[in-house]
RNA sequence: GGGCGGUUAGCUCAGUUGGGAGAGCACCACGUCGACAACGUGGGGGUCGUUGGUUCGAGCCCAAUAUCGCCCACCA
């Protein structure tokens, strides 16, 4: 009946095939069952673009020990996974590929372009789908989704629809940032701001009156081209005379006035500011106040256009080089001095980003944040660690207008239609033909697509069926947690809150947990031009999913980084390894057809209750750590209980039953080493899957797979008080015999008659009931229970335990200066020990306002620690008489 | 400029209501005894960055400080 176990655990020979088994069984899969409650999960849609690296799998393994969890512990447990279209990274590499065949987007034309990209998307998205699968991954691919499928599509377009509607989406002129090799606008958000050590520039322009001139600082001269004015602070004297005269812009010259305003400040630089609209935020709300006028310089690729001049046709930089040379031969530049400053570069592809003026549509802020800065503050959502809460408040609470269009072809199209009559703008769910303003037919559609996280922020409804009413989307939304990096905590969790509350009115998730990143063993971040990244799929390869897995989960805490050790790998290979022996060990010494269902507690014996009372206390210990998103930590009770409690004690204690003639002692044994077993197992399944349920199935009376089983729980009536103090006085003393024997190096192979004096009646029933373990776990020859040590001699080794005292007679090895000094360093310890409960109990203080309960037992270790050092000095004595 | 985090054993890190400092790896000694050498047994190793405060009691709370790192920010 019995199937054994390979003799090696070797993660290759199951993990694949027991994938396989759950899909096909379609345990990934919830029902809409009124009768249960939902848990919902949504995965983080990796690109289309990626393959799988260490933070999928760190993200992805946390998804799944909850989703596992909540699945055994009787929910419905969706964890739906996807894609993401991942717009303006794909369209780079499609862009990349086509290039090395020699052609270009415009060549291609849109059409013949999204097929290629759409022919990227099906060869590349797959991989990281079958790469999750490796991990373990228990969501429902059934429901998978893509953020451009004809649904989410259909979501996003009545999203752009109702804030439009709303006013909350609008057309506009403004300084949004533009990437000159992605020649695209981007959001603030994904520009990163980057310290570089560079110049300031300092050049005189002279006023028009020939009066003299006006000194100004600039970081971008080329940026001088498109000059209108040049402020200064009305308060400053140095240049009140100055104010609404005229002055000759140098190299152009054109005309611009000298204006005043507070935003200047006068400390900095020279206190004059040349004015640039066009291309700088501040310079664009100043020009505004002003009037001054737009005058745009460059063209999409960063170059000067026709409106600088001379300059015109020059790569952005090499106009600055220019620019700069033909200053200082004018005469006109001052002094050029040294300047670090934050520079502005695109997150997708690093170019320098260009702030300037560009007609794009926008998403009104303000009214969005405020309801999702609200629902923190009531609560509804958490973050785990809370800290990041403050990452969440300030970024809404200094939030500006979200620039949404894209010059992009891969994403999704705006649903707008401009009529080149009479310019009416319109916005329909319906493609348009005919204006409905003057009726002409020459309209056509945007060609912009929206920024990719626009759909994102759309994933925990619109992969329901939002906006129609799915059962899904009543039941599923909202999901329970949400499990991400902190480094998108901007892009798209704050996205997600405000479009859910707009959309759907309540927020997307209750919880968010934030993981780290995985770094190197160095502590470097992993990346593909440091070449330092590791593949988990070859982590799995070598050492199997399930100790990936546990690596990832602990010995590290939310939202902090961790270092990837392939030797914590291979440790924790090694521990799978030890309960696949365990099992090995259980069930070769099972006997056939005895039934494994209930545990019949008449007949436990010390031991046995001893374990299901520890058994009891880690079910409710690692339950408790799951409730709490302690998951490292859950994780690693159940470790230490496995390899500490069952693994090292247990068995140990139990093999004599096992080989013994007492039958129903040894089918006592066997019933709750297969009981515990199976619940060692639940526990652990939701951290290392694989190995789990692969024992599983074969232990007998399993039929069920685990991964659907139900999640221990624990009862109080498993809890044996006396049991636990019982056995952990045996362990101790055995310890402490071994100690002994290991210090006078006395070999396990040599046994000798264990002689315990002790005139205390409840250590005396510990030790009569615990005769066999120091036989088997501590080379005891026979066990004798004395009342006194009269006529044992003194050839002996003494072993001081807590109101006992173990003699081993090892007459001819004996060497007394060993045994003397091993007793001192007995002495020290205790004398140490007992000089802190003393000192402790000394003061009045602590025995004043210290819980009783904690003062009572800092006065029984003092008795317990005193009358062990009696014991060791009067040993002392003796022992040193004989000498 | 603002905010946040780390600093605990040789290395990497846990330590969540303040009550005798832990794990893994590494190291030393012994061991192949009928699950496991991917192992067992025993052992060494830390004034928990520094200073001060609160408290009977601080790795944990408070205030400074040093140092490393991260994030945010339109000073030309």
């Amino acid at each position: 009946m019995l199937e054994n176990l390979p003799k090696t655990y070797d993660p290759k020979d199951f993990e694949d095939r027991l994938y396989k088994f759950w899909s096909d069984n379609n345990y990934f899969t919830p029902k809409v069952d009124k009768n249960k409650k939902p848990f919902t999960i949504m995965m983080p849609p990796p690109n289309v673009t990626g393959s799988l690296h260490m933070g999928h799998a760190l993200n992805n393994t946390i998804q799944d020990v909850l989703t596992r969890w909540k699945r055994m512990d009787g929910y419905e447990a969706l964890w739906l996974p996807g894609t993401d279209h991942a717009s303006i990274s794909t369209e780079a590499k499609v862009v990349d590929k086509i290039k090395s065949e020699g052609k270009s987007k415009e060549d291609m034309g849109r059409e013949a372009f999204l097929e290629e990209a759409w022919d990227w998307t099906h060869l590349y998205g797959g991989r990281i789908k079958n790469q999750l699968k490796k991990l373990g991954v228990s969501c429902d691919w059934s429901r998978e989704a893509f953020t451009l499928d004809e649904n989410l599509s259909k979501a996003v377009e009545e999203v752009f629809i109702r804030l439009y509607e709303k006013d909350l989406i609008y057309r506009g002129n403004r300084i949004i940032n533009w990437c000159p090799s992605c020649t695209t606008a981007i959001s603030d958000a994904e520009v990163e701001h980057e310290d570089s050590h560079g110049s300031i520039w300092q050049v005189r322009y002279p006023l028009k009156d020939g009066s003299g001139h006006i000194e100004i600082a600039t970081t971008r001269p080329e940026t001088m081209l498109g000059d209108l004015a040049i402020a200064v602070n009305p308060e400053d004297e140095r240049y009140k005379d100055l104010i609404g005269k005229t002055a000759i812009l140098p190299l152009v010259n054109r005309e611009i006035p000298i204006i005043a305003d507070s935003y200047v400040e006068m400390e900095f630089g020279t206190g004059a500011v040349k004015i640039t609209p066009s291309h700088d935020p501040n310079d664009f709300e100043v020009g505004a106040r002003h009037n001054l006028g737009q005058c745009i310089i460059m063209n999409e690729d960063g170059s000067i256009n026709e409106k600088g001049g001379a300059y015109k046709g020059l790569e952005r930089f090499e106009a600055r080089k220019k620019i700069v040379e033909d200053l200082k031969e004018g005469d006109y530049l001052v002094a050029v001095k040294d300047h670090d400053n934050a520079v502005g570069h695109c997150e997708r592809c690093k170019t320098i980003i260009e702030p300037l003026i560009s007609k794009q549509w926008f998403v009104k802020m303000e009214p969005l944040a405020k309801p999702a800065l609200e629902a923190y503050y009531k609560g509804e959502v958490n973050f785990i660690p809370e800290r990041f809460g403050k990452i969440y408040t300030h970024w809404l609470e200094n939030i500006k207008d979200w620039c949404i269009s894209r010059q992009l072809w891969w994403g999704h199209r705006l649903p707008v239609y401009y009529c080149d009559s009479c310019g009416e703008v319109i916005v329909s769910r319906t493609p348009v033909e005919k204006c409905n303003k003057c009726e002409s037919d020459n309209v056509r559609q945007d060609t912009d697509t929206l920024d990719t996280w626009f759909s994102s922020a759309l994933w925990p409804f619109s992969t329901l069926g939002w906006p129609e009413k799915t059962p899904d989307l009543d039941y599923f939304f909202p999901t329970d947690v949400l499990v991400t990096g902190y480094d998108i905590i901007f892009f798209w969790v704050i996205r997600m809150v405000f479009s859910s509350i707009e959309q759907m009115g309540e927020v997307p998730f209750k919880d968010v947990f934030l993981t780290g990143l995985v770094r190197d063993s160095q502590g470097r971040k992993m990346s593909k031009s440091l070449g330092n990244g590791i593949d988990p799929l070859e982590i799995i390869d070598e050492y199997g999913a399930d100790a990936l897995r546990f690596t990832l989960l602990t010995g590290n805490s939310p939202g902090n980084d961790m270092r990837f050790y392939t030797e914590r790998v291979e440790a924790n290979r090694n521990f799978a390894n030890k309960l696949w022996n365990a099992t090995r060990f259980v069930l070769m010494n099972l006997q056939e057809d005895i039934g494994f269902g209930q545990l019949d507690l008449e007949s436990l014996e010390e031991e046995d209750k001893w374990i299901v009372s520890k058994l009891n206390k880690t079910i409710k210990e690692a339950s408790d750590n799951l409730e709490k998103y302690e998951l490292g930590m859950g994780a690693q009770r159940v470790y230490d209980f496995i390899w500490d409690e069952y693994c090292d004690w247990y068995i140990e204690m139990v093999k004599s039953r096992l080989y013994g003639s007492d039958e129903n002692s040894r089918l006592t044994a066997q019933k709750v080493l297969v009981y515990v077993l199976k619940d060692i197992l639940k526990l652990l399944h939701p951290f290392m899957p694989f190995i789990t349920e692969e024992i599983w199935q074969h232990l007998p009376d399993s039929n069920q797979a685990l991964i659907v089983t139900s999640w221990p729980k624990y009862k109080s009536e498993l809890e044996f008080e006396y049991s636990e103090n019982s056995i952990e006085y045996i362990k101790t003393a055995i310890k402490h015999i071994r100690n002994a024997r290991a210090e006078m190096n006395i070999a396990p192979s040599k046994k000798a008659t264990t002689i315990f004096v002790t005139k205390d009646d409840v250590v005396k029933s510990y030790l009569e009931n615990g005769k066999r373990y120091f036989i088997n776990l501590a080379s005891a020859e026979s066990i004798q229970i004395h009342d006194n040590k009269d006529g044992l001699g003194e050839d002996n080794i003494s072993v001081v335990l807590h109101k006992a005292e173990a003699y081993l007679p090892l007459k001819e090895l004996i060497d007394f200066d060993k045994e003397i000094e091993r007793l001192e360093k007995e002495k020290e310890k205790l004398d140490g020990e007992i000089k802190r409960v003393v000192g402790k109990l000394s003061n009045q203080g602590f025995v004043a306002k210290a819980p009783e309960k904690v003062v009572e037992e800092e006065r029984e270790k003092q008795r317990k620690y005193e009358e062990m050092l009696d014991k060791v000095l009067e040993r002392l004595e003796s022992i040193k008489n004989i000498k």
